[in-house]
DNA sequence: CGGAATCCTGCGAGATACTG
DNA sequence: CAGTATCTCGCAGGATTCCG
């Protein structure tokens, strides 16, 4: 997708047709890798730590997530040849630079939720 | 999706079953909120420019996602009783607040889309 | 235990046509 | 111009089964 030229010069945001901000959250704006990256964040989890502690999600989107987050050098896999076998994620110093941004979006979205909430309600009361 | 009991104090993020950033992500993680709220953090636009400047965006999808950014007061819709109609649509106070955190985000993009690139071409081709 | 391989399905979203 | 209304299809992702 790219963006066409609205001679307007960009006040904040990179725009264009490679847009870093989409870019990031085609990565991370998917239903669970924000939600691993804050468990990583935390501590070391073992895979089936995070299956059991991110409900709803099934075997196979916590493997590809997981792989796709590893691939993007946010999370570092260690598999230990033990048996049974002992699989452990942990974020990278990137992945931990990642939690930075991520909290001031956090820190915003508990700030206006009920800005939101409300918002929501007035639209649909309105035209209810 | 709800995240179970770590037992483990988060240190940055608010977690549990109302996890706020997935909150957020979950109504601007799509493929265009975010190039729109962008778009309309730089000058009000109509829809019809919204349209040209968005490449490769459906009429449809380009009228979902404003609805849904205007019923979460994200963004105020002012349709004209002119004819032909005019309707232009612009950040509300709210939607302007949220480009801070989204300029963050933008700036650990552009800062780390290199890190990115790199990790996942070392993945790609370790695994030829 | 931590996956990989398959099968199957819903719905997200494109294309097209029509309207106030 | 700024939308609705259908119809259709692809594929993201769930469930299940098998493997080292």
């Amino acid at each position: 997708m790219s963006v066409a030229n609205t001679d307007v010069p960009d006040p904040v945001l990179t725009m264009g047709s490679d847009c870093p901000v989409r870019e990031v959250l085609d990565r991370v704006g998917d239903k669970w890798s924000v939600l691993i990256v804050v468990l990583l964040g935390q501590r070391t989890h073992r895979f089936s730590e995070l299956h059991r502690s991110i409900d709803g999600i099934s075997q196979r989107m916590l493997t590809l997530t997981l792989r796709a987050l590893v691939r993007d050098g946010l999370v570092e896999r260690t598999a230990h040849a033990t048996v049974p076998p002992r699989v452990e994620y942990e974020l990278t110093e990137l992945g931990r630079t990642l939690l930075v941004p991520l909290t001031a979006l956090d820190r915003w979205a508990v700030e206006h939720r009920n800005d939101i909430r409300a918002a929501r309600e007035r639209y649909d009361n309105e035209r209810a």
